[in-house]
DNA sequence: AACTAATTAGTAATAACTCCTAAATAAGAG
DNA sequence: CTCTTATTTAGGAGTTATTACTAATTAGTT
């Protein structure tokens, strides 16, 4: 993936995914896929109420899952919470419990698929560490 | 941890985390921890209910709760559903996104903590592989 | 430019979970 | 063994995230 999209590439890539580039998704794409991140629906809903102020979290549920099985963006959940990643490749998540802080984190040998599990077609996974963050402790 | 747990066993392990050993809470944690299995609130809940027909949701995510904060148990997130494991160990799961089957599974090295992250207090991690199970394809 | 199926916003509904309260009870003190 | 008290319980009300439904709008084709 390419670190810039211009609104054409955007464009491009929702159509080749069977989805119409109306300007509401082009947002949330822009929001999601320029920058590698991690987004709730409702922050995601937050940002883009700034510039379409009557748009409802409907239409960011119904995007977000759409994006989700196209393969463009991950879905995970984290004390509950959805969270949608926009960085598709295998990796971990170091959560701390107090401050809520969800970073990308590296570790060794963590692609490893499963053993024993030769039939299953296994898609991607993802870990996420619990613990206390430098500030919080 | 032992394989076979008494009652005595169970009220002396609820005493010493600062529990009361009732009669619904030994009941719970014989669901648990008997087996090492993975149970949302609302299985347990169904469980418990042929014991004790008046038992409410709320004293099974209380005490569920109660019992993840003293470490005994853990809980983490499939599909936005809450699941508690009573494999306290570091492992990784594997989940079908058809048929929603949920089981631990071996990876290699899978348990390496984090890099980079000395500062953190890093207190447990949990990784689910996605895909799709070998009887739902 | 017109057509049509996809998309949107808004509202209503659902599900999982938490909060609150009064009654019941486990476990220590006497 | 009984008394006492703080914990626990059941039940109901409230909250939050998410999904379902619907009529109006619109992207993209013809």
């Amino acid at each position: 993936m390419s670190e810039e999209w211009s609104d054409t590439e955007i464009s491009t890539l929702l159509n080749d995914n069977g989805m119409r580039a109306t300007p509401q998704r082009m947002a949330i794409c822009k929001e999601l896929l320029l920058k590698k991140c991690h987004r709730t629906p409702n922050e995601l809903h937050e940002e883009l109420c700034q510039r379409f102020p009557t748009i409802s979290p409907n239409t960011v549920y119904l995007t977000l899952s759409q994006l989700e099985s196209s393969g463009l963006i991950r879905r995970f959940y984290v004390d509950g919470q959805a969270i949608y990643d926009s960085n598709t490749a295998t990796h971990d998540h170091i959560y701390c419990r107090v401050c809520k802080l969800l970073l990308d984190v590296g570790t060794e040998n963590s692609i490893h698929t499963p053993k024993c599990t030769e039939e299953w077609s296994i898609e991607w996974g993802t870990r996420v560490w619990s613990g206390v963050c430098p500030k919080c402790h």
